[in-house]
DNA sequence: TCTGGGGTCCTAGGACCC
DNA sequence: TCTGGGGTCCTAGGACCC
């Protein structure tokens, strides 16, 4: 049997441990810039407004009904995060972060113990909000996609007091004869389109197609999976999580600007400040990347460019894998100048990095080398090694960006050109110690 | 005339998730 | 004026391998 633990507003929740005004108001969290909401109260969502929806459009709205618009604090909700994961793994076998507000449970065996399936799932629930001021609901069935299901429901209906359990046929059919199939786990827009065009608006109805049927429009192998999933076959185990961290299989880093870059310094200074903080991610996670993608792209909402100019370019590092921030930013730098055309207007820039592992494999070298030795720096040494190890540990200490590459340096005082908006930040109140509540 | 079978790797694209 | 960021998996086609 799996639990689906789900934070319930989960952003607006982590605010309002820290600022109880905020209780009983319609409240939203906005996306990096400032720009869409991603997080809603259930009074902001009671108002009619939609997730994703443009800050502007709601703006008026919220201020008419004294809401609160905050832009995303996601230290704190990141460090909120850990500590729910920390209380669930103190009570279940194994524990699946899935993403920063939800988890499965591994709840195999666990009646034998003490009581009901259902009370220690309450109790799990209670521990969690006692500890950590995090209000969540619980989904438990023989499958993972049954158990979105069924926390979808208890999500939907507060009267089920935050928890549904999905255990016998009856009450399987039930609660899939009651979800729109847009609300199933892996339903998305374009799918569920196609599916209203055959008629199919229950997630029961989905459950029931066959597997061609399945195979032909769902994706192949995928939306098969998924119906099996429905009918109660589990196709997803779960993949234990250690330490309360999810391993990546890639990292990125992007975002929007505060305003449009022309030149080729100023993008230059934003895809160094997002790749920086990707190799400080791959670093933090113990490994190694030896591919290194580089992306710009012009303002996909503009209607006087479209489409917009977007562009990418990849390099497999000749040189092995690597986590030197310096030794990646000499590969972006080429990757770069392949990319940039003067004349145009940038409104975002972003890095990835792939084929992770940690370090020590033994490192397999281009055959081509010398040819390459030109565009490859020199490969990672022991002191390069060490000058990362200590940089992180001056950031950890003194603060994110307190020792930095020059690339990403401007002139002081001066905000970076590439700088979003944030303008309704909470602070750090659980990891910087300036920012520590004061109560007198 | 006959033109296999079983792979890998890469890229691009499409769908989905929170 | 103002529309996010960070992920996952799968498929298909081409180049190439033995």
């Amino acid at each position: 049997m799996y639990g689906l633990v789900d934070g319930n507003n989960f952003y607006v929740s982590c605010e309002r441990v820290f600022q109880p005004r905020l209780e009983g108001r319609p409240v939203v969290v906005l996306s990096n810039n400032d720009g869409a909401v991603v997080s809603r109260s259930a009074e902001a969502k009671q108002l009619g407004i939609p997730m994703g929806a443009p800050f502007f459009k709601v703006r008026e709205l919220l201020r008419q009904h004294q809401g609160h618009a905050l832009s995303s604090n996601y230290v704190l909700y990141g460090d909120m995060s850990r500590r729910v994961m920390a209380r669930l793994a103190a009570h279940v076998p194994a524990v699946e972060v899935y993403s920063i507000d939800e988890a499965f449970l591994d709840l195999h065996g666990l009646t034998t113990y003490c009581g009901t399936l259902d009370a220690r799932v309450h109790s799990i629930r209670r521990d969690v909000l006692a500890c950590t001021g995090i209000p969540t609901c619980v989904g438990v069935a023989p499958t993972k996609t049954l158990a979105k299901v069924a926390n979808r429901l208890a999500k939907k209906h507060p009267e089920l007091g935050g928890i549904l359990r999905l255990d016998t046929p009856s009450r399987r059919e039930r609660a899939l004869r009651a979800l729109p199939v847009a609300d199933v786990w892996g339903i998305g827009y374009q799918y569920a389109g196609k599916l209203a065009t055959h008629g199919i608006r229950t997630a029961w109805e989905l459950s029931q197609v066959s597997e061609a049927w399945a195979r032909k429009h769902l994706g192949g192998v995928v939306g098969w999976r998924l119906v099996q999933e429905l009918l109660g076959q589990p196709c997803h185990g779960l993949l234990p999580s250690e330490d309360g961290t999810l391993a990546r299989q890639s990292i990125s880093c992007s975002r929007s600007f505060g305003q449009r870059l022309a030149t080729f310094e100023d993008l230059w200074g934003a895809v160094a400040t997002y790749l920086s903080r990707a190799a400080e991610k791959l670093r933090a996670q113990g490994d190694q990347a030896h591919i290194l993608t580089v992306y710009i792209s012009q303002d996909r909402y503009d209607t006087r460019v479209q489409p917009p100019y977007t562009r990418s370019a990849t390099v497999t590092l000749p040189s092995g894998p690597t986590s030197n921030t310096l030794q990646l930013l000499a590969y972006a730098h080429r990757l770069l100048e392949k990319l940039y055309e003067p004349g145009r207007l940038y409104a975002k820039a972003g890095v990835v990095l792939d084929g992770l592992e940690p370090p020590g494999r033994g490192q397999q070298l281009s055959l081509f080398a010398p040819a390459a030795e030109a565009l490859v720096p020199a490969p990672d040494t022991g002191r390069t090694q060490q000058l990362m190890h200590t940089l992180d540990t001056l950031n950890r200490r003194f603060g994110r960006g307190t020792v930095r590459p020059a690339a990403t340096v401007v002139a002081t005082g001066q905000a970076a050109p590439w700088q979003g908006k944030a303008q309704h930040k909470s602070q750090a109140f659980t990891t910087r110690l300036e920012d520590l509540m004061l109560i007198d």
